[in-house]
DNA sequence: AGTGCGGCCTGTCCGC
DNA sequence: TGCGGACAGGCCGCAC
């Protein structure tokens, strides 16, 4: 389950093997995403290359001569080269091959993701041009989110996963960030002191960074290919803890539900 | 405008 | 052992 760290791990992986190579085809294996992958890509995209990737929030941003291809991760979406001979596996959706002889292939079994393309500027898209802030960019800072928040109701969880407000802080990592500033997570955004939210923004970027220096380390995915269990998993405090003891009081984690998605604290030390 | 929630999906896990 | 159902969750889009 891609958050953040994730897709910017996929992003530094796959822009020196794709950037500069010109596209041969593309194959739509197929095209039921999110929404429909455009079968323009087919004709579109050979005789491009790209010349840079780059990444907004969580959408990966392939800029090619005449546009840009807009790729979402969803919840299991993956991004792999390899040679373009290979087989295709299952839930392969689409597939870009080059003419060095390899292939781009987008996996996906749930089909959460999407594939897009614009030949306007990328952050005008409509999934792009509303976005809150990076987590990294300084507009990012606790003036900006005291200030967000006035009068909301909203749980501060559910405010801080709204891509509106800021980008790129999954369900993981919100109660990760949240637990260490020293949060409740149900409390009211509009209740929180500026103060507090100056810990969040604090905590949000050390756990993001956190997690992007252990390469992008996801729950599910903890045994990769070779069996290695991935670093950060072995870092989360509350995530997918309940019942257990507080790493830092021993107080029993406790979960429950906000906006449909499950919520870990420690009731003793967030408040 | 803010809020709540159904829907999209399949792999995994649990209980019977 | 097999099977059904709950669960996981990013994010849209609708209803109020």
């Amino acid at each position: 389950m891609p958050e953040l760290p994730e897709v910017e791990t996929t992003r530094r992986g796959i822009e020196p093997l794709v950037v500069n190579k010109g596209v041969d085809r593309v194959l739509i294996h197929n095209a039921s995403l999110r929404w429909p992958v455009p079968t323009t890509l087919c004709h579109l995209l050979p005789g491009q290359k790209a010349s840079r990737v780059w990444r907004r929030s969580k959408y990966l941003l392939f800029d090619f001569n005449h546009g840009t291809l807009i790729v979402h991760l969803g919840m299991t979406g993956h991004l792999r080269l390899d040679p373009a001979v290979a087989e295709n596996r299952k839930h392969d959706h689409v597939e870009i091959v080059f003419t060095d002889g390899t292939a781009l292939r987008y996996n996906d079994p749930r089909r959460f993701g999407a594939i897009l393309w614009t030949d306007d500027d990328p952050l005008e898209h409509p999934r792009l041009s509303a976005l809150g802030p990076e987590p990294f960019a300084p507009e990012f800072n606790a003036t900006y989110l005291y200030q967000r928040s006035r009068n909301r109701k909203v749980a501060v969880k559910q405010f801080l996963m709204d891509a509106h407000v800021v980008v790129g802080v999954g369900n993981i990592y919100a109660s990760e960030a949240l637990f260490r500033a020293g949060i409740a997570p149900a409390c009211h955004a509009g209740k929180i002191s500026k103060a507090a939210y100056k810990r969040l923004v604090e905590t949000v970027v050390e756990v993001l960074k956190e997690a992007l220096a252990a390469g992008g380390t996801t729950i599910r995915d903890f045994a990769d290919s070779e069996g290695r269990p991935g670093y950060f998993t072995q870092s989360l405090c509350v995530y997918g803890r309940v019942g257990q003891p507080c790493v830092t009081c021993k107080t029993l984690i406790k979960q429950i539900k906000l906006g449909q998605r499950s919520t870990f604290y420690c009731p003793s030390c967030q408040n």
